[in-house]
DNA sequence: TCCTCGGATGTAAGCGTTTGCAAGGTCTGT
DNA sequence: ACAGACCTTGCAAACGCTTACATCCGAGGA
C-alpha cells in the first residue's frame, strides 16, 4: 500500500479511502491511485483490513448435515447472495455429538463472524445462549431461536396438507416414516411434522396406531428399512407420509422390490422426485437461503436491526405416488 | 490477551507461547496461563493471528457448480478433514462466464488462502498462470492442473470399461449422453469419457454414429431431453452410456414415460442410482474430497512439496439398467 | 478584507497477535 | 568456583491496514 500511495504521490490513508470508495477524495486523485494501484496489481490484504476495521466481511453457517440435499440447497443459496456482497462464509457441520461438542466447547465463531445463520438445527438453551454471546445478528432457517431471525415455512401446516391429502383420498389407515429422535440426530421440523401427522389424524376423527409411525435414520436406507417394517404389519397402511423426499424414496424402493402397492407422499420437492413421480410437498429451499442471506446483510448493514419473521409458502404437488384407497388395495390387497 | 498475561503474570508473548503449544514453556507457566485464560474465557483472534504469522489457515475451493452432487460430496469429504486441523474453508462457486470472470479479474484468493483445491474445472493457461501467480500449493481433483498435485480416477478406463460392458451385452448400436460443450460449462470429464466412448467402439470394430452422441446440458432434465431425442431416431440405440448418473437418471425417466426398452449405464454411482437399479461405474467420491485436503495439509506443511499425483480405483457395478441386447429388443422392438 | 466553513489530505495511533533477539537462570563438567 | 550450554522469559518490532484528528486550502458571507 505504501509503494502505492508513493507511486500515486498520496498517503496511504487516501489510498485506502480511494480504493474503498469512501467519499472525500477528489476525482483527480481517484484517479491517480487506481491506476497506482492497478499497474501494481495491489490488492488490499483483507486480514489486515479486517484486524484494523474490526469487521471480519465472514458469515458462519451452522448446519447439521452439509452434505444432504436440503443443506446442500440452502448453502448453496445463501453462498449466491453472499459471495456477490464479498462476504465470506464459513461452514460449521456439526451433526454428530463429537463435531458440536467441540464446536460449542471451544466457539471457534468467536471475533470470527460478522453474523451466523444456522440450518435447522435444535439447539438446547445453553447453546443458544453461547450463539448469542457472540454478539453478532443471528438468523435460523427451518426453526425458531428466539432473538434471532428466520426464515421458514409453516411445517405443521404443510404436513398437515400432505396428511389431508392422504384422506381425501379416502386412506384411512395412513403410516408416517419419521426421523430418529437422540440427541445428536434430532431436527425440529420432524417435531413438527409428526405433530402435524397426528393432529390431522385426529381431527378426522381417526385414532393414532403407534404401530404406523416409524422412527429410523434419515435417507433413503432409513426410508426403505421403515417401508419394510411397516409392509410385516399385520394389518399394514395403504398410505404412508414421509418426513422428507430422500425417505420417501427409500420408501418407494422398499415398495418396488416387494411388489406392494401404497400410496406415498414425500416433503421438500428434492430434485429427483418428479423422475419417481413422487407427490410431495414442494418448498423452495435455495430460495430460503437466499432469502436468509440477504436478511443477514440487512442485519450486519443497518445498527438498529430488530429480528425480522419469514413464512415460505409450500404446495402439494400431485404426482403418480398417491391413489385412491380403493383402487390398488382391491386388487393387490 | 493482556488481561490474561496480566493475571498470569508473565509477558504476552509467553501467553502466546503457551496457547499454541510450542514448547520452551515450563510446566507450571503453562497451568498458570491456561488457567487465566480459562477464567477470562479468552480466545486469541483468528485475525491479529494471521495478520501477524502471515498465514491465512484457510484453503480456497473452487467449484464449477457448488450445488451438484458430485461436487457437494467432494466438498464434504475435504471439509472433514480441514476442520479437524481447524483449516477454513473458502467456496468459490464459478460454473457461470460472469463470476468466473469477475473471480479471475479480481483474483480474491490474493493474500488470502494458504492453498487452492480446484474441482474439475478447465482452465485455459492465462486462468492457470493467475492461479500459480498465487504462490500457494494447488491440488486439482478430477483434473490436471500441471504444477498441482492431482486426485482422480482414470476417466478413459472407467468410461472404456462402461462401454464394454455394454459390448460384452452384445449391444452394437451404443449411443451416449453426454454435456454441453460451451466455454462455460464444459467440463474436462466429459471429453475424456467421451473419447473413452469412441475408442472402445472403434476397438470393436464399430464405426462411430454421430447421430447417436447427445449433448445437452448437464442434470436430469438434459439426460431426459437426450433419450427423448434418441427414441425418434429412426434406428434408436439399444444402450446408451450416460456421462453421469444424474443424465442417467433423466434417460430412465424417459424411457419409463414412453414405455420403452433401452439399457442404460451410468457413472458416479450416485446415492440414488441403487434406488433407480441403475448399472453405473462407481467412484468413491468423498473419499477424493478427503485425500486431496490430505494433500494439500502435506503440501503446506512441508516446505519442500512436490505435487503428487493420486489415482483412484474405479468399479463396475451391475444393476438392472442393462441387459443383453436380445431379451428386449426382440419384445418391444 | 477578515472570518467561517467544508472538503481534500496527511499524521499517527491503533487493531491483537507473532517472533527474533537478548537477558537471566539453572545445570553440567572441569 | 567458573565457563559453556540450554532453557525460560521478556522486550519490542513487525504484520498491513483503518480512522480519529489535525492541517491546509479555497470559497462564500459579512
Amino acid at each position: 500500500m505504501e509503494d502505492v500511495a508513493r507511486l500515486a504521490g498520496v498517503s496511504t490513508a487516501t489510498v485506502s479511502r480511494t480504493l474503498r470508495g469512501l467519499p472525500n477524495v477528489s476525482d483527480e486523485t481517484r484517479d491517480r491511485v487506481l491506476q497506482a494501484a492497478a499497474s501494481l496489481s495491489y490488492v488490499v490484504s483483507p486480514i489486515a483490513s479486517r484486524l484494523a476495521s474490526g469487521r471480519t466481511h465472514t458469515v458462519g453457517v451452522i448446519v447439521p448435515y452439509a452434505s444432504r440435499w436440503f443443506f446442500g440447497q440452502i448453502v448453496a443459496g445463501a453462498e449466491s447472495v453472499l459471495r456477490e456482497h464479498s462476504l465470506d462464509l464459513l461452514l460449521y457441520n456439526i451433526g454428530d455429538i463429537p463435531s458440536r461438542q467441540r464446536f460449542f466447547g471451544a466457539l471457534p465463531l468467536r471475533r470470527r463472524v460478522d453474523a451466523v445463520l444456522t440450518v435447522a438445527m435444535q439447539f438446547t438453551d445453553a447453546e443458544i445462549a453461547d450463539l448469542l454471546s457472540l454478539g453478532v445478528p443471528i438468523v435460523a432457517v427451518g426453526h425458531d431461536v428466539p432473538g434471532a431471525g428466520c426464515v421458514r415455512i409453516d411445517d405443521v401446516a404443510a404436513a398437515a396438507s400432505a396428511v389431508q391429502h392422504l384422506l381425501a383420498l379416502g386412506h384411512r389407515r395412513i403410516g408416517m416414516i419419521s426421523t430418529y429422535n437422540d440427541q445428536s440426530m434430532f431436527l425440529p421440523v420432524a417435531h413438527a411434522r409428526r405433530r402435524a401427522y397426528a393432529e390431522t389424524l385426529a381431527g378426522a376423527g381417526i385414532p393414532i396406531d403407534e404401530s404406523l409411525v416409524m422412527s429410523v435414520p434419515h435417507g433413503m436406507d432409513g426410508g426403505e428399512q421403515a417401508m419394510r417394517r411397516l409392509l410385516t404389519l399385520p394389518d399394514p397402511p395403504t398410505a404412508v407420509f414421509a418426513e422428507s423426499d430422500e425417505l420417501a424414496f427409500g420408501a418407494l424402493s422398499a415398495l418396488r422390490r416387494t411388489g406392494r402397492h401404497v400410496s406415498v407422499i414425500g416433503f421438500d420437492d428434492h430434485e429427483l422426485s418428479a423422475l419417481l413421480d413422487l407427490t410431495t410437498v414442494r418448498q423452495r429451499v435455495f430460495e430460503q437461503g437466499v432469502l436468509a442471506a440477504g436478511m443477514l446483510r440487512r442485519a450486519m448493514t443497518a445498527g438498529d436491526w430488530t429480528p425480522e419473521e419469514l413464512l415460505m409458502p409450500t404446495t402439494l404437488v400431485l404426482r403418480a405416488s398417491t391413489w385412491p384407497v380403493a383402487v390398488r388395495t382391491a386388487g393387490a390387497g
